[in-house]
DNA sequence: CGTTAATTTGATCGGCGTCAAGATGCGTGG
DNA sequence: CCACGCATCTTGACGCCGATCAAATTAACG
């Protein structure tokens, strides 16, 4: 069901676009280069929270960049239990897959804003243009980096571990003015994590009475020692 | 310790080289693609059993691909906990980081002969040959796709469906004549699933006692019902 | 302010890890 | 060809971490 809603049909080329600020982001940002040469189209829809996107095994016809709100993308068994892959926040690009098909489903998180441009473009881009080439490459090298480090943490560690390494990694991509404002329940970050929302709630209330972290609600939280956390990743 | 013998110092451009024949392997090899371009220079290496081929944030100076043997490619934690990525067999192409640096460490599992070409060469192939930078994305996109597969494994699978997956993927990448002769120990099989080797060796004995499979030696195994063990993989 | 989702917390269970012992296989040298 | 030594693999007993089941509390939202 794309119900989704067209906000801007398209982007005037002179239109330098503002990606959101992100510690993380590169200083030049990779989707900025492939969306704005000659022939390629970038429009912006909006998603609301728990809408898909783009389901597994669906052909890949876009390539997505975050504008504002957070996006989850997943694997499923076929009796439901979920892996998460990646969170993607403000900034990250998404759907870039070298196949025809879609091999995650992705859903907003929250109410979401995404630039978008067509996956023909950008192949027809990357045949003339070396540097949208290498950033098609160098973009999922990067995801792969990412499920490198993951597939450690979804293996090896142990759950208090496990929610370390999150929270190390949330605090590097959203912490603003001290404060880390999640997007995503428990159980999104269980089946990020390999873990139940049960078993997440005990790590975080287990780290609160440490003095570790502070809520000033369940999703804002304040890294009080990123010295002991990082201490507890293995 | 850079102990290997070199077998071959160059390939000779007029020599058609000739991949190993693997069911997995795509009809075009895209090693043979990038390796024979002009100005790259490929090599062949040899190393011996649990012999270091890279380590872990080295500079990333070659991309290889498997000739005879077979290579783990892996990270540790610091206190020596270790999640294997990915088994690489005669055919496979590994050690292609698009950064400067590797990001897991390489080994050969057994005696392994490989090829190399520099990666600097790629790098400048794939500025001027649209084909190569195509291959070079395409590879990475490859690594990613079993990455993602994986972690759905890791996180949520159970240590029966581990193992159901893990033998139906060497079943796919390595049998012949109806065999299928397993170059890892049961370490090594518990790493790659985030299992201990008992669990391993206890699913391994169970799948035997249903005569879903049959050991001729430990490591030379026979699927007998390949639908069964499919439906234990959820 | 009522309704429902999200989160926390407690009690119990079980799958897989840990520890241990034996069995099997294989390479090496006599 | 056989004996030995070592690595690998199997199997058993037991324990623990995280899952499951359940219920209370808090937060979000119309």
């Amino acid at each position: 069901m794309l119900t989704q809603t067209i906000t801007a049909p398209a982007v005037s080329p002179a239109k330098v676009f503002s990606a959101p600020r992100t510690q993380g982001v590169p200083a030049v940002d990779q989707f900025n280069v492939i969306a704005t040469c000659a022939g390629v189209i970038a429009s912006e829809f909006s998603y609301r929270k728990d809408e898909e996107i783009y389901g597994e095994g669906e052909p890949s016809e876009y390539v997505y960049q975050v504008v504002r709100g957070a996006v989850r993308t997943y694997k499923l068994l076929t009796d439901g239990r979920r892996q998460i892959g990646a969170f993607h926040l403000p900034g990250d690009v998404f759907g870039l897959d070298a196949g025809s098909a879609h091999r995650l489903t992705a859903e907003a998180i929250a109410d979401t804003t995404v630039r978008l441009v067509k996956r023909r473009s950008l192949e027809a881009a990357a045949g003339s243009n070396v540097q949208v080439a290498h950033n098609l490459w160098t973009m999922t090298a990067s995801d792969l980096r990412h499920a490198e480090d993951h597939m450690l943490l979804l293996g090896r560690k142990t759950a208090m571990e496990k929610v370390a390494t999150f929270l190390l990694e949330m605090d590097r991509r959203l912490t603003r003015a001290g404060m880390m404002a999640l997007p995503m329940c428990r159980r999104d970050i269980g089946d990020y994590l390999g873990l139940t929302l049960e078993t997440v709630s005990r790590a975080l209330s287990q780290l609160s009475d440490q003095g570790i972290l502070a809520f000033s609600s369940a999703r804002q939280i304040v890294l009080r020692n990123r010295q002991r956390l990082a201490d507890m990743d293995a």
